[in-house]
DNA sequence: CGACTTTGACCTGCGC
DNA sequence: GCGCAGGTCAAAGTCG
């Protein structure tokens, strides 16, 4: 059981929809979110949040977020790609099996041979109202490829140029707001911060363990699920839910608070890294 | 000259 | 099985 209370989360859509849970049980301790409307009664969920948060609005053909309007959300987005389902075991299995190991094309390939599926990391995404579309977090990045995808003229990706590192990153300018970056990390850093780099100004904590700098200023940060992102899962369920409370329209960082403590502490771990 | 970006081609998964 | 969409590769180009 993930011990971590959420704090300061906001969804401002038709429904409040941002409960979330994490559950024991499932096989995977992955997350759980439960839509529920403004008296907190369970309106949806499902095992992709797009499905659930079109199920929350009760729209089947607009994306989710789509009648937000301009309004930015502030909901964080992280999750295991595992689901409550039977197949999530499997995909556990997998993932012992794969971690550690390369996943170039390469080794795909070569799962695929043995029938294996490609496991995909624990992702995580938020957003942010900023004219630069990389933000300085503290870790170096390559990019390797840049295409443009529905809702999304041109993402970019970036991969961690620490070697080992499989930490990738996507950076895309939002579809309906291109103030706003949305910024998904996928896979967790296992290695100290780069010594070359400048001081992050925004830095979603499991990109800074084990040694975190503090933040120079106040940053405004806006977080919610990008529309496009299947691999959010979400599961069907209802028990052991832990509530976000006191909901408001921006959620910023003040000084003397990191972006960690909206993080759940799965996120935080920190396993040895060998170099 | 090394690190990084660009970009077309290619691969893979998924829905129909 | 086919076609589309998303994601990745890798060669060439750019920059400091």
């Amino acid at each position: 059981m993930w011990d971590h209370e959420f704090r300061n989360f906001h969804c401002p859509t038709d429904h409040t929809c941002s409960r979330v849970s994490l559950s024991a049980a499932d096989p995977c301790s992955y997350m759980r979110l439960n839509f529920t409307d403004s008296l907190q009664s369970p309106i949806g969920y499902g095992r992709s949040l797009e499905k659930a948060l079109a199920f929350s609005h009760s729209s089947s053909s607009q994306p989710p977020f789509s009648s937000v309007g301009a309004t930015p959300n502030s909901c964080i987005s992280y999750s295991s790609t595992q689901d409550g389902s039977d197949k999530s075991n499997k995909d556990c299995q997998l993932k012992e099996l794969e971690d550690g190991s390369e996943s170039s094309k390469k080794g795909n390939k070569l799962a695929n041979k043995k029938g294996e599926k490609k496991h995909k990391e624990t992702r995580f995404a938020f957003m942010t109202k900023s004219e630069v579309d990389l933000l300085e977090d503290g870790y170096r990045w390559r990019k390797y490829g840049q295409k443009a995808v529905k809702n999304s003229p041109y993402p970019s990706y970036y991969r961690c140029t620490t070697q080992k590192c499989r930490v990738k990153k996507r950076v895309e300018r939002s579809f309906q707001d291109p103030s706003m970056v949305i910024t998904t990390y996928e896979g967790q850093h296992k290695h100290p911060l780069p010594t070359t780099v400048k001081r992050p100004m925004l830095f979603p904590s499991f990109m800074l363990r084990p040694s975190p700098p503090p933040p120079r200023r106040r940053h405004e940060l806006f977080t919610r699920m990008p529309g496009d992102m299947n691999n959010y899962q979400v599961a069907a369920g209802a028990d052991s839910l832990m509530f976000a409370e006191n909901f408001s329209p921006f959620l910023q960082v003040p000084d003397n608070e990191l972006f960690q403590d909206m993080v759940p502490s799965a996120f935080l771990k920190h396993e040895p890294y060998e170099q």
